[in-house]
DNA sequence: AACACCTACGGCAACGATTGCGTATTTATT
DNA sequence: AATAAATACGCAATCGTTGCCGTAGGTGTT
């Protein structure tokens, strides 16, 4: 079986004691240069490591941050993981990423074995059926470092890294005004996600500031964050079905964009005659599509690598840390 | 800061002794059902939970396993990670997942990393630059459980799961061959993987088969495996400056037909019109491309279960395993 | 010469949970 | 009544590592 070599080896080998030998890796002044080399050559030798195990079980602390996501096969969160590896490697952390599948109970189970299993923070959004806090709130008060970023919560006092969804969201309302279109329908996650809320937000300002009347109608919601083909595609229909028919669609998902692009396909929606659409993605690929998508895109790698210097910095606080911060970044708007 | 509750806690609460304590909780005969009763609901008060490190240390594994893939940005390896969980998570293991990026450094040091964390296990598939196998052979041999699936070895005798890619390349380049294509070229990763060699065959049987001279001229290595652009432009170039420039292409990877296809739009080749494609690709919006891609689709999802029954059985098992298998699905041509 | 003071290392405890063994008290058996 | 057996718990070792304390032998000081 797979037995890694111990301080313990290396003394009973050597003929020392495991502090000795201990000392002597770690360089301590105590120890001599000849015992250090000894101990130094043979180590290197049988190719020791220090356990860090025991080492975190000692210490404490396990020098690696837990991620919380939807799923990495998705553009956002997948540069955004980029994002996080590329500040988490650099200091000396490892990154243990989870992924929710938009559920709640999975967030849950996923969130109690990071905080049990010793990471030393938490990198967290939010999954798309998660309104309730409870279970981050509690590790939180506990004293768990966590940031969370894109999908966020009031109810937690600590750093947040998000988009401006809702500027986002207006200028991607905007441009489907601007191009001559009234009656936009708008495509969303779920209704209690700060992502869905902010972009809402935006939508209806777009609406207001060009008097355009908002339409309850007009909006429709993915409580699971577009997990499901079906969930979109009942959602389209409801749209096509309107009597008034929408004539364009902002949707505010990166799945939920590229899904939507299905259902047209599959019910042979052609865009942008039957209808317009434009959406929040971070797909690189998107200039191939066809139907083809305006889109908003967010600075997913930059809110990673944010996200990881807040935690690192209230994981490395020699004292409790009550400032926190909530960055907002720009989205882009990428016309096609 | 962040201290869980241990039996400690609720022994000097309760006044018992720290394995009177462990034993309530794990239900041994020896405790009295009065005092499993205190025990347990004080411990639920608290929300006491087993602190995984110090079960770690002791019983020296970790009921999580390791994971190696080039990125998660890739829908073959998406796919694939998603079906390693859902066997993993049904059996109490958790999933670490790590990413080299294609880089031969970064997959040994994640290796490293995993093993010291004591992994049970770990998952492999290789990086395209990963020509020498020593930082595994050595884990291997010192029992560390291990099986590759994908981009496999020969050098290490243990479990693999593959797609029968000689098979699929055979399809797929006999697909430009019954469309009437002749002069078929080849884009693919780099050349000692062992996705490309079996690929390669594959597609030079298809000539064989259809008396086309093979040309080596029409094979193009990115030994990255696609990571960046550049190479992947510089290979289509290559093809499209040869005298006899070919009028059709079979792609080897995932990331690299979706790349190629940025190449055409970039350098505005139209497809089929002035080359045709097929390619290696597990991608799901593949029906919204334009230029369009026929695809042979690996079975992903079910090659990460697989993967993964097989390493929980090595791991689980009491005696040494010398009995190996190599595991072949077949993969499907989707025509587009 | 008597003392302090280094040098270079060893021993022990601790981190949290489990477990084999020991044992005091009670209950059952003959 | 004497002995055996069962009950219900505590003690201590263990996993690998580090930190505090101790100390034998050597060196330096006055």
């Amino acid at each position: 079986m797979f037995v890694p070599s111990t301080l313990k080896d290396i003394a009973s080998a050597l003929g020392y004691s495991t502090s000795t030998i201990s000392r002597a890796l770690r360089d301590t002044y105590e120890i001599s240069p000849e015992t250090k080399k000894i101990i130094r050559e043979y180590a290197q030798k049988i190719n020791y490591r220090p356990n860090p195990i025991a080492l975190s079980l000692k210490e404490r602390r396990s020098k690696s941050i837990g991620v919380v996501v939807a799923e990495v096969a998705n553009h956002y969160f997948s540069q955004a993981i980029n994002g996080i590896e590329s500040i988490a490697y650099d200091r000396g952390y490892h990154v243990i990423i989870t992924q929710t599948h938009e559920s709640y109970e999975r967030e849950k189970i996923n969130i109690q074995h990071l905080a049990s299993r010793s990471v030393d923070g938490l990198l967290v959004s939010l999954s798309a059926e998660t309104s309730d806090t409870a279970h981050l709130q509690d590790l939180h008060q506990k004293g768990l470092p966590m940031v969370f970023f894109d999908r966020i919560t009031e109810d937690i006092v600590t750093h947040k890294v998000i988009a401006n969804n809702e500027k986002g969201a207006f200028e991607a309302t905007e441009h489907l005004i601007h191009q001559g279109y009234r009656r936009i329908a708008h495509l969303t996650s779920s209704a209690h996600l700060s992502i869905s809320i902010e972009r809402l937000d935006g939508y209806k300002k777009a609406l207001a500031k060009h008097d355009i009347p908002f339409e309850q109608d007009y909006v429709k919601y993915c409580p699971h964050g577009g997990m499901f083909y079906q969930e979109t595609e009942n959602a389209v229909k409801e749209l096509m079905n309107l009597k008034e028919k929408p004539d364009a669609i902002f949707v505010a998902g990166d799945r939920l964009s590229i899904d939507c692009l299905m259902v047209f396909k599959n019910l042979n929606i052609k865009t942008p005659q039957d209808i317009a659409i434009t959406g929040f993605s971070n797909s690189d690929v998107l200039d191939l599509m066809n139907p083809s998508l305006t889109s908003i895109r967010q600075p997913a790698f930059e809110m990673g690598q944010i996200a990881t210097q807040m935690l690192l910095k209230v994981i490395e606080s020699k004292y409790p840390v009550y400032d926190f911060e909530k960055k907002v970044l720009d989205t882009s708007l990428y016309v096609r």
